[in-house]
DNA sequence: TTGACATATGCCGATATCAGTATATTATCG
DNA sequence: CGATAATATACTGATATCGGCATATGTCAA
């Protein structure tokens, strides 16, 4: 009973230096994995595996094109990261103002307060 | 020569659920660690780890207020996020088009590939 | 100072994760 | 059918990560 859960949710998904690199590398247009091992300049097993992942979460899907499986951004994928991230910027947004980053970058020296 | 680098980037900290959770919380406002670990429903060290975290990444500041310590957003930090999610979303959204999209769908169903 | 409260840190064990290597699967072509 | 190219999976070892518990640090108040 230590760890959480398995990597299967598209935050973890993108935590992971060389799946990002991997989204970005098919942000415009497919390409095939031997084409991504080549850009990325990773091991082929590597590509295939983070790839896998990806396409677990949705964040990407492919298509057989002969020999070869050309992989492309699967748009809707993104979905929970533009929501969670959209909805947390603007909320904070909300609730905070220049003021208060004002206020608190300046009590963030010294401060004193007694209360609960 | 295994893993990659420590938890000490802002993509990997927003990876976990428990640290999307604090910020969750903390969009509304600041809070302290007590208050957060009441409504995460977490160990208080684990709470003050995860803070640690977000802490390090700059995803979250805080301040001292007697024996408190008051916990908020810190919005510079989500620029990273942002910027990388903003940044794949316009590219993809100008190599990719509805045809696309709609022509992979259906090549997708023609040939298949099998999985595990 | 002491004592109580709030928060942080250290250690541990279980498990996940990643890179690397070798091998299996799948598809195309002759 | 067999050979070969392209990709996927299996296995391994090193390390990171997380949760849980115990304890340290720090802050106020009397």
């Amino acid at each position: 009973m230590s760890r959480a859960a398995t990597t299967a949710d598209v935050f973890n998904a993108v935590g992971d230096d060389a799946r990002r690199e991997l989204l970005d590398a098919l942000a415009t247009g497919e390409a095939t994995v031997g084409e991504l091992v080549e850009r990325l300049g990773r091991d082929q097993p590597q590509v295939s595996k983070h790839l896998r992942v990806l396409r677990e979460v949705d964040l990407v899907r492919c298509r057989n094109a002969g020999r070869h499986r050309l992989y492309r951004v699967h748009r809707p994928g993104l979905a929970p990261l533009q929501h969670w991230l959209g909805h947390l910027t603007t909320t904070v947004n909300e609730h905070y103002d220049r003021l208060d980053d004002y206020l608190h970058d300046l009590q963030r020296e010294s401060l004193h307060g007694s209360e609960n």
